[in-house]
DNA sequence: TTAGGGTTAG
């Protein structure tokens, strides 16, 4: 009982406490406190304690349920491990349970959320699966590939797939598919269609939401119509829909990078007039703390930590990796990796970004060696090189005339499994081919060259 | 089980 009671009030570590110790006592544990509990890691993206809690409930022989393994196959798609989940419909069907809709929704959202390509060619696979297999397609299934789609700007596919939608007679089109497809079509720069679906949905009695409106204003935003992001920004009050924090960064974020601080600044104030809206959240201080760094005010950026620090808003990862990322295109490296130093002393665990910038730094500043250090520092944290890793140290070889070391490193990432993206391709192009070096790697490298 | 903002390489 204390494992649910513990979920329930969101004191997760004490639950897996007392869940463990459960074991020891042989308190009997119920599969009723035990599903809340995974659900509960999951959310908190803690997937090691996920499967730790799994493996336990197997050993101790509580018998899982369909709940039990959806909520798993999540957990471990969100955490980017789509084989292992794989493996697990396979484990479920061995217990003699069926995957649901929801299972193969949950599979296929992974797989659209992967940054590989031919993503979406796998996600329409484990669609035929399911619809082979008798599971009928529910508005989340569509909905999700829809976003898919969208995410992998193919616009077209995704229209298809809301046509499609709007033609079932079982289902119908939410505020989600609208707010995707509207997200699409403002990340194509096709403003006027996505502001067409709007006049849509009001058309088909789907009221648009808060997240609608932000979508809008980013699309705005992003294509340089600041102008038309503030109209859309005024034009919530009159239908009711209060701005979230997430809409002010929106707004802010686009000021900050069009170089108008004035104004960035002025909307932060204006945030505490708005009832329910937070001005201190640390979201919203990275923002305004990016905007400084990057027209290079080191003044108005630390006015923004002070004022963090006044109200006892806490640095969080962003906070650093923007701080760090200022110093490092300074040529700052030192000072970044103090800042390095000082998160993880306080707890706080680097990204990809984080070391990403660092060994950009140290190539900027030529230093390969310590580059490379950086990076082997950053396999011993548990982040694995990435794409980006190897484009800012190939890069930082060329730079050097190092051509042979720098064609070194894409063997590795090809031999890695990774899958070069148009930044390896310029930087093929800009870098060795200028140089007259022919990169030494074999064929399906020169297809995107 | 699904949608929105803030940090990296050009």
């Amino acid at each position: 009982m204390l494992v649910l009671a513990y979920t329930k009030n969101s004191k997760v570590s004490l639950a897996v406490e007392a869940f463990d110790r459960a074991g020891n006592y042989r308190f009997g544990l119920s599969i009723l406190s035990c599903n809340p509990l995974l659900s509960a890691l999951v959310k908190k993206k803690d997937i090691g304690n996920t499967e730790n809690v799994y493996k336990e409930m197997i050993r101790r022989r509580i018998e899982p349920n369909l709940i039990t393994f959806n909520t798993m196959i999540n957990g471990l798609c969100k955490a980017g491990k789509l084989n292992k989940a794989g493996d697990l419909v396979e484990d479920m069907k061995a217990w003699g349970i069926s995957p649901s809709v929801i299972t193969y929704n949950t599979l296929i959202d992974g797989y659209c959320k992967m940054g590989k390509a031919g993503k979406m060619y796998k996600a329409d696979a484990l669609l035929k699966e399911m619809i082979s297999k008798n599971i009928v397609a529910n508005e989340v299934t569509f909905n999700i590939l829809i976003d898919g789609y969208c995410k992998d700007e193919n616009v077209v596919a995704a229209t298809k797939l809301f046509e499609e939608l709007k033609n079932r007679q079982d289902l119908v089109p939410s505020v989600i598919t609208y707010n995707s497809i509207i997200n699409g079509l403002c990340h194509q720069g096709e403003l006027d269609k996505a502001l067409s679906l709007q006049k849509e949905m009001l058309a088909s009695n789907v009221k648009p939401n808060v997240v609608t409106y932000n979508v809008l204003i980013d699309g705005f935003c992003k294509n340089g119509m600041l102008k038309e992001a503030h109209e859309v920004f005024d034009s919530m009050a009159g239908q009711g829909i209060t701005p979230t924090y997430i809409t002010y960064n929106t707004l802010i974020n686009a000021y900050c990078k069009d170089g108008e601080m004035q104004e960035a600044i002025h909307l932060h104030d204006s945030m505490s007039l708005v009832r329910d809206v937070r001005p201190d959240d640390v979201s919203t201080y990275n923002c305004l703390i990016s905007g400084f760094c990057r027209e290079g005010n080191k003044e108005g950026a630390s006015e923004i930590l002070d004022e963090m620090k006044e109200k006892g808003v806490r640095a969080d990862l962003i906070t650093y990796n923007i701080l760090i990322g200022a110093l490092c295109r300074e040529g700052e490296s030192r000072k970044a990796v103090k800042l390095l130093n000082e998160m993880l002393e306080i707890g706080l665990h680097p990204s990809h970004v984080t070391y990403n910038m660092l060994i950009d730094g140290y190539c900027r500043e030529g230093k390969l060696a310590t580059a490379l250090n950086m990076r082997t520092r950053m396999e011993k944290d548990g982040r694995k090189a990435n794409v980006v890793t190897y484009n800012v140290l190939i890069k930082g070889q060329c730079q050097k005339g190092k051509m042979q070391e720098a064609n070194g490193l894409l063997n590795e990432m090809l031999e890695k499994g990774l899958v070069p993206n148009r930044i390896t391709y310029d930087i093929i192009r800009d870098e060795m081919m200028e140089k007259g070096f022919v990169p030494d790697i074999d064929g399906h490298l020169y297809g995107g060259v």
